[in-house]
RNA sequence: GCCCCGUUCGUCUAGAGGCCUAGGACGCUCGCCUCUCACGUGAGCAACAGGGGUUCGAAUCCCCUACGGGGCGCCA
């Protein structure tokens, strides 16, 4: 009767719509790396924080001793920082709160909402093998439920159970996911205080949340059951139920579940591969959420947009394609020097950054900026960009790619020696002073432009392809230039 | 097995009964621009999972099927 009771009882007045300014929070596990599905959920949360005027707050969901790690806790707090998804207030640990997880639990003992249960755990993976050879849902229905506690077994631990109710249902009424109606008979009397005394999970969370004054909840689908368990857990505490959003999941690209060895890098992994913090910004909250059908979104202008309700309920698929397009778009709107720095940045973590980090210290800082304006326009990454930037640091005698070989055959060679001259005669080592010289010659030996350019550019950058050819001769200065041309020419 | 959720071009999506001969973006193909590549730009290929309803009218509402995903822990 009281069950039923209190599945008739309208859900208490949502916090989140008494007027108060809103605060969510991310909850990671600190099982591993900021995962791209975690930093995506962390984005909505910020996005809906920051849009709304409230607050973002940070808990580590480290109640599981045995999958804790403080490195992963470093790793997850570094990936937010880069990602630019500044938190309010110090980090919470749900470990630590413990003592008042199971004060709760304590207080559902006695207000009847949740009881000692001193089924061993055989029996209950018994219990549920059978249910499930007889086709019947695998939910355990404790003796202990209504039993006498005098009838407990001597020297026996209890778990702790919450009652829940058995008949009626538990409404979720999730912002992407609609209403969602779960029947209780299929939700078990979940354990909300293991047998060493360690709260669950689920009791830790509800606790945390109302504790910290969370209005919205914002997480994976992943957690929807739990959604009902735990509003289950919020109603035998008389608290208000929080708003829900229960997001869609990222698979990888071909479909299939992301998994840590299946394209689940952490965000860590993007920052290594030359992607711009605002570009993954951009790219993952377009995964799942739109705003008609504008794709290049500034993060000012996300803060401003940015609502629960555009918010698509079909998971999505990483498409490296597309976020690397969008990376491409933002290193071309990002300043030289701030790319400079963006690159400096990454250097410790990629190959052969050390030796790169060598050159900008002796000097070569200032050619990069200056370079950065060609080399922008044509990189995706910043990966692409420092490889592009090569020609500026590269010594004498130049290493030729295939392309350059081929490109330089003899007459190419004897193109270059005719250059030479004119090119020493050259006054102002301009891009426009070099430009009007090579086109004179060209003209003057009846040649079309690209068949001097290109044995131009072999020579000078080792490669068929760079930024155009005259300022690649501006870049790297007129003594080195004619050195390289000389190697090359006759 | 049981409970939930989903399904629009290859991918991300717009679309909230007539505005849809279904739009945009990435990718792809073919051009233009051009000293290369890239940028930019023009054109093209390409989708409402299938079947039943409801309605004057359905991508949009309902039902069934198929497929996909999530959950079913003294994990989080």
């Amino acid at each position: 009767m009281i069950d039923r009771d209190m599945t008739e009882i309208p859900a208490p007045a949502s916090a989140g719509q008494s007027g108060r300014k809103p605060v969510v929070r991310f909850a990671p596990s600190p099982t591993g790396y900021l995962h791209i599905g975690g930093a995506r959920t962390a984005l909505f949360n910020w996005l809906f924080a920051k849009h709304s005027g409230g607050t973002f707050l940070l808990r580590i969901e480290d109640t599981d001793r045995e999958r804790n790690s403080e490195a992963a806790v470093a790793a997850i707090l570094d990936g937010l920082k880069w990602l630019g998804l500044d938190w309010d207030g110090e980090p919470v640990s749900q470990y630590a709160r413990a003592e008042r997880h199971r004060a709760v639990a304590d207080e559902m003992l006695a207000r009847g909402r949740a009881y000692r249960c001193y089924s061993p755990p055989s029996e209950i993976e018994a219990a549920r093998e059978a249910a499930k050879s007889e086709g019947r849902a695998q939910i355990f229905e404790s003796p202990w439920r209504d039993r006498a506690q005098g009838e407990a077994p001597a020297g026996v631990k209890p778990a702790i159970r919450l009652k829940s109710p058995r008949t009626g249902e538990t409404v979720v009424t999730d912002h992407v996911q609609g209403t969602v109606t779960f029947p209780n008979k299929d939700l078990d009397d979940l354990i909300i205080v293991r047998s060493d005394g360690n709260p669950t999970y689920n009791l830790a969370v509800v606790v945390d949340d109302h504790d910290m004054g969370v209005t919205h909840i914002i997480r994976g689908v992943d957690h929807l059951t739990n959604a009902a368990r735990q509003t289950q857990i919020y109603q035998a505490m008389d608290w208000a139920v929080p708003e829900f959003a229960h997001v869609p999941l990222i698979h990888g690209p071909d479909g299939a579940k992301l998994s840590k060895r299946h394209g689940a890098l952490g965000v860590e992994a993007y920052r290594a591969m030359g992607y711009l913090p605002a570009a993954l910004r951009n790219y993952l909250v377009r995964l799942g959420w739109a705003h008609g059908n504008d794709e290049v979104i500034s993060t000012e202008q996300l803060v401003a947009w940015f609502g629960l309700d555009g918010i698509g309920k079909s998971p999505s698929r990483f498409d490296y394609a597309k976020l690397t397009d969008l990376n491409g778009h933002y290193i071309r709107t990002t300043s030289d020097t701030e790319l400079v720095r963006r690159i400096e940045d990454i250097l410790p973590e990629i190959e052969h950054g050390a030796a790169m980090a060598d050159k900008l210290a002796a000097g070569g800082r200032d050619k990069l900026i200056a370079a950065m304006p060609g080399l922008k326009e044509r990189a995706k990454t910043l990966l692409e960009l420092i490889d592009g930037a090569q020609y500026l640091f590269a010594s004498r005698p130049l290493q030729l790619d295939d392309k350059a070989k081929a490109l330089l055959d003899a007459g190419a060679r004897a193109t270059i020696a005719g250059l030479v001259p004119r090119l020493e005669a050259v006054g102002t080592w301009t891009a426009a002073e070099l430009e009007a010289a090579v086109r004179g010659y060209a003209e003057a030996g009846n040649l079309k432009l690209g068949k001097v350019a290109q044995p131009l550019r072999a020579a000078l950058t080792g490669r068929a392809v760079s930024p155009p050819v005259f300022d690649v001769m501006a870049d790297i200065g007129r003594v080195e230039a004619m050195a390289r041309l000389r190697d090359q020419a006759a």
